[in-house]
DNA sequence: TTGAAAGCGCTAACAG
DNA sequence: CTGTTAGCGCTTTCAA
């Protein structure tokens, strides 16, 4: 005897009235309903969800598809996503790529068959995306976060102008031998982006850019790649942009390790706002993020498309914030050029 | 028409040959499964995983319940358990307290709603705990972790035996003036653990344990919780443990900045292992934890009991490590007494 | 090797 | 205000 039917034997009455109780109380007799909620209290009844989703052909859950969770950006993103969802009383499936492209296709089908209502997501680059394509074919709501791109909802900061903001204060800092790094675990449209806004700041301000300094980060191969720079300070860069922060601490650890004194020798100014770069010495100028914000905004969008309310294919652009601390410094006269 | 009755129609075939294909196609002809895959294939067909639990009993989903996702040792716990799970095609259903004891019991209510197979989760102290009263009744497969109690399947580090390791580093280095610092919001019976195998140490060496010193820690009073050690350096203890690494990290920085050196005026040890204790200077000497490792062997143990495999109600303790590096030292000669 | 049919637990017409 | 009933999409006997 199923659960909600013995609810009913034990009150007397028939299933229907005992689903009413819980989903349209209301209709019930204020009587016969507290007899029925005393009764099932008692039983410890618990409505099996699974039968309600198959009928109401939906399910309050809300897949999420992050890169990883490790990073604190996405973690706190997901913390903002479960702040969000819960006001509607809706649950997380959560689920992440590790950074592996070839997941991305894989997990949302997985998320599809289980039913959820929507899905909030991040993908590598949304330039040529399985995933993308999947969505646009199939009728899910679903909201972007981090990636934007024309005729896909999304929340996230403008990269490309934050990245630009990051290097004119560089610029305005006196630099203008200026170096990007970028992580290759990060390979995705926002590095790109990124690296387009410095490329917009180089250029406005008549510089050339330098290509792309690429980094396995996992790797500790960072060192290798700055070698030249160690080598031949004279000829390094005065200030480099790390596309994130987590890469621009390695970065400091490493150039302080060689004796390189930041920011008198170098400048740094990183990507993220984790405040972890508060903790170094000296603390990490950085562009800020609101990963919280952007999660909970992104789950907040996706509510409004579930309820109908929010049926645009724009990207919304939440602040990014230039966070003024003391890795950039001006340029040491000798090195100006 | 619903789905699997689409396919069957188009493969003139019954539904239950089609959910053979998928479930058990050794059952069906060669030629037949083919013909049917590939309907379901251009069709596009996604087998509704509601109809399948709710038939089944089962739901292939794990619900998971944290502190936090913004504090690291949690995020990277979460994704030991994805990795895990993953093994299994089982997902996770991921919820958070927010530290609010009075949420354990609603989360763990709404996802036995959800007919999670199991949970997997870390309550705030076990000691007085309505969640494993909850869990106790109720006839759900459920590991604790970083909790653990008598009684209760759990996967840990043994706080109390690592926290003394912690003050023996101490006292070996020569500090016999200790004291411990834990945060309000970690306040659990892992503090109180920490702070028995800080007493245990202390007394072993016989030395007289101090009180626990409680800072608030979001609030920023760490610094008039800190203020008499800095009014009167002299009587400072020389070594300080504090109950994790993101407080030491606060402390050390504060520290500093009043011209404290460390570890010359005073030793820091941490306890969790973040790896962001690498970024400062100098680098924080802890007790690292394996907390992806908690959450992978969590799930594995949870896993073992959905099978039947695992039927036991002990504590799994994994190793700590004690991480050598550079905030602790002798305490300077004129301060040791 | 396949099909028919029962039913998982619940909700929502509809009828009373 | 309450009960009856028909499914939601799927799996799994049982029978053929």
């Amino acid at each position: 005897m199923s659960d909600i039917r013995r609810v009913a034997a034990l009150a007397g009455c028939s299933i229907a009235t005992v689903s009413r109780c819980f989903n349209e109380p209301h209709l019930v007799r204020e009587k016969t309903r507290e007899r029925i909620l005393a009764i099932a209290e008692q039983e410890r009844f618990r409505p099996n969800l699974i039968g309600r989703q198959l009928r109401r052909k939906q399910t309050g859950l809300v897949g999420v598809m992050l890169p990883s969770l490790t990073n604190p950006i996405f973690a706190d993103c997901a913390a903002g996503i479960e702040q969000a969802l819960e006001t509607q009383h809706k649950r997380m499936l959560l689920t992440t790529t590790q950074y592996e492209v070839g997941k991305e296709s894989q997990l949302i089908e997985i998320l599809l068959r289980q039913q959820v209502d929507g899905l909030l997501l991040t993908v590598a680059d949304t330039a040529h995306c399985d995933a993308l394509d999947l969505l646009a074919r199939e009728n899910v709501p679903y909201v972007l976060m981090y990636n934007h791109t024309e005729g896909f909802p999304s929340v996230s900061i403008d990269d490309r102008v934050a990245a630009r903001d990051a290097i004119e204060h560089l610029l305005n800092a006196g630099h203008q031998h200026i170096a990007m790094i970028a992580g290759y675990v990060a390979a995705s449209d926002r590095s790109r982006l990124r690296y387009q806004g410095y490329e917009d700041a180089m250029l406005a301000a008549g510089h050339k850019p330098l290509p792309l300094l690429e980094v396995d980060f996992d790797a500790r191969t960072i060192e290798t790649s700055l070698q030249h720079w160690l080598d031949n300070m004279a000829n390094a860069p005065t200030a480099v942009f790390c596309s994130t922060d987590l890469l621009a601490l390695e970065v400091i650890k490493l150039l302080r390790e060689r004796g390189v004194h930041i920011p008198r020798d170098m400048s740094i100014i990183g990507f993220d706002g984790l405040k972890y770069g508060q903790l170094i010495e000296p603390t990490l100028t950085t562009i800020s993020q609101p990963n919280h914000e952007i999660g909970r905004r992104a789950a907040e969008r996706l509510l409004a498309r579930l309820d109908g309310t929010d049926t645009h294919h724009d990207s919304l652009f939440l602040d990014h914030v230039l966070l003024e601390r003391k890795t950039v410094g001006a340029p040491s006269l000798d090195r100006r050029r």
